[in-house]
Order: structure tokens, then sequence, then C-alpha cells
DNA sequence: TGGCATCCGGAACGCTGTTCCGTATGTTGG
DNA sequence: CCAACATACGGAACAGCGTTCCGGATGCCA
């Protein structure tokens, strides 16, 4: 939203621009090939630019990988107020939106796991996934406690954490069905 | 349950025993206040040994830890069969386990981290913990399926890798509370 | 006590993230 | 079109980690 030319940016070189572009498309099939640990230096040497550009550009890895989930991650949260518009119940819309999230999660090789480390290097990683999460799943949370479908007091940045972390592994291990387990997880959330 | 001089086995130096007891300890130190990610020098360093010293007698990271928890994971699954003895009901035992097992995890600094991780180093963890406790968990899983008290298709392995992720960061953050999520997801075990 | 099997210490290597600065390149005013 | 400047680049260099390896020390037994 700030991308074009609006007067006070003074616009960033041709070079850099195309660096940042060929960073984002790298690092994205660097993170389908080898998870998003991928060394720094693998993706310089397949974006063609040294590391030093690497850093200018992206700071920390959570930037990198920020930068390359953006859109699906803007997609998930804006998919929560147009399930709750849709389904039958507000219990649907949270089950059909935590899907939602499995499936974007189970499919990046290693960012669960990313999601819950705590080293400096993750947190802004952390922060925007929570800053831009947690307020949609309290609305659905909200919504299905209003209709007496679930305890009242589950708290939404738990929730997701707890998904968060049931998705680690998953697609390393053909006996560890996660999506069953937050399935189960959400089926607990129920008022009998 | 082969420690005492049993005949063949030739009885090791009495500076390696030395050195293997002081590892042990100090690994168990070091695992408190550092987490079991703790750098072996520092291990090196607190034993007053050789960081070969370290390889030596524990080829692997998960060597180590194995032998500083061996004692409580034990205990962990001997409790089972007499909580299942003890209880009111199977699902109660169950539950009880569990808690146990969370326990356990969230009070060792990044264990469940490892235990989750697909590293070679931590295999011997993954599979002692699951040769242990797996056997545990499915006894008690089928116990109650067979009272009617929780679905019949629930796999011990996936559970309790389910359980284990969920206690991964819990002590880092006072809004996350593991045993919680845990609770929940046994929840959702139940037939309604 | 002598001699040997065992064990030890820590230097050294490879891989990783991260920083830094001499050099190259795009941009802009004349 | 060209010069001069700001900007960006590359990759060497450094630090922290796991892991290996071997010359030397040490316990053990005859």
């Amino acid at each position: 939203m700030a991308d074009i030319d609006s007067g006070s940016v003074p616009r960033k070189r041709a070079d850099a621009r195309r660096n940042e572009r060929a960073l984002l498309d790298a690092a994205a099939a660097a993170f389908v090939t080898a998870g998003v640990d991928v060394p720094v230096r693998e993706i310089a040497v397949r974006a063609g630019v040294g590391v030093g550009t690497i850093y200018r550009h992206f700071p920390t890895r959570a930037d990198l990988i920020v930068a390359v989930y953006r859109h699906q991650i803007e997609a998930c949260a804006e998919a929560g107020p147009a399930l709750l518009a849709e389904s039958d119940t507000p219990h649907a819309a949270l089950a059909q939106w935590i899907d939602l999230f499995v499936d974007f999660l189970v499919t990046k090789h290693g960012l669960a796991a990313a999601l819950q480390s705590d080293e400096a290097a993750f947190q802004t990683l952390h922060t925007y996934f929570l800053d831009r999460l947690v307020p949609v799943c309290d609305q659905l949370l909200d919504a299905a406690a209003a209709h007496d479908e679930i305890r009242p007091d589950m708290d939404a940045y738990a929730l997701l954490r707890g998904v968060g972390n049931l998705c680690i592994g998953a697609g390393n291990d053909p006996r560890y069905d996660a999506r069953r387990l937050v399935d189960l997880l959400v089926a607990g959330l129920r008022v009998h």
C-alpha cells in the first residue's frame, strides 16, 4: 500500500528492486525444498546475490518468511469474517477457519516450529502472525461462545499456539495426523 | 539392570566411571539452567572434562538426555498400570497419566521440542520414549475404549506426539497454558 | 614395578549466522 | 552525454556450534 512512488519515499534503485524480487522467489523455492530453516547461503546462491544483500533487504529470517507468506496469511485472516457470515453456526465457522490455518501450516515445512521458537530472529514472525490472526480467532471464539456452543473462557492466543504446536512435524511422519488432533482439540472446546 | 560386575563385562576403569557420573550430574544441572540444547562445551566445562570425553560416553545428545531422565521416564511408564488399577474409570486413569507425562515434559526446558526434532542426533530419544510409553498409553486407551468412554480409533503414538507437541514452549509464556490444551484434547477424545 | 590396554584433553575441521567495508552501479543535475 | 554522488553489492572475515581425531596420560594387572 506504499509501493508506488508516493512523493516522500525516494524510490529504491532498480537493481535493489530486482534483487528483492529475486530473493523472494529464491526463498520461496528454497523454503519448499529445504524448509524455512534453509541456510542463508543457499538462498543467496539461488538468487544469485551475496549474503550481505539478503541481510540488507531482510534483516532477520522472520522478515523474509513474512514477506514470502504475507499474501497467504492475509487470505487466511480475511477468510475468518467471511466464514462467519456463510456458515450455519459460529462453531462450524471456527472449525473451518482453523482447518484453513492448519492447511497453511502443514504445507510449509518447518514453519510451525519456527512460529514457536523463542529465538530473537523469529520475533517478527511471531508478532506478525499474532497481530493478524489472534483478532480473527477471537472474533470466531466470541461468536461461538455467544451461541453457547463452546466454553466461554478460551483464549484465542493460547488456542492458536496450541494449533500451531500440533502442526509441528506434520508431513514428516505418516503416523502422525495433525489435522485429526486439531479436530479433537476443537471438539474438546464444545460444551456438552 | 546390568551395572553390577556381572562376569563377562570387564568393568570400566575408575576414572571412566567417575567421569560418567560427573557428566550426568553436570548435564542434569545444565539442562535445568540452559535447557537440553545447552552447548556441549558448557557441559564439558561444568563436569571438568574435555568434549571428547562426552562423546566417548554419550555418542549423541539423545543418549545423554535419556541417561539423565531414564528414572523419571520409567516411573511415568510404571504409573500407567497402577493408575488403571486405582482409578474409578479408565478415562480418569488416562487423564491422570497424561497429566503425569505433561508434568514431566513442561519442567524440562526444551525437551518437548527435542522429542519432535527429526535430526538424527535425537533418534535415540525418540525411540526410547516411544518404546517405553506408547505401550502404556495404548493399554490405557484400549481400556477406556472398552468401556465406551472414548472413540475407539485413537492411535497411542499420535496422541503422545500431540501431547508432546502441545508442551513445546510451555513455561516460556504465561499466556500459553499447555496443560489446559492437553485437557481439551483429552476431553475431545470422549464419546458424547 | 613395568608394561599395556584404556581413556582423556583439546586442537582442528566444517557448517552455520552475522557483520563490515572496499568496490561497483544506478541516478541525477549540469 | 557526462561527471559526481548516493546507494547497493559481494564475499571475506569472525564467532558459535557440533563433531572428529590422535598424542599423551593414567589406571590396572601380572
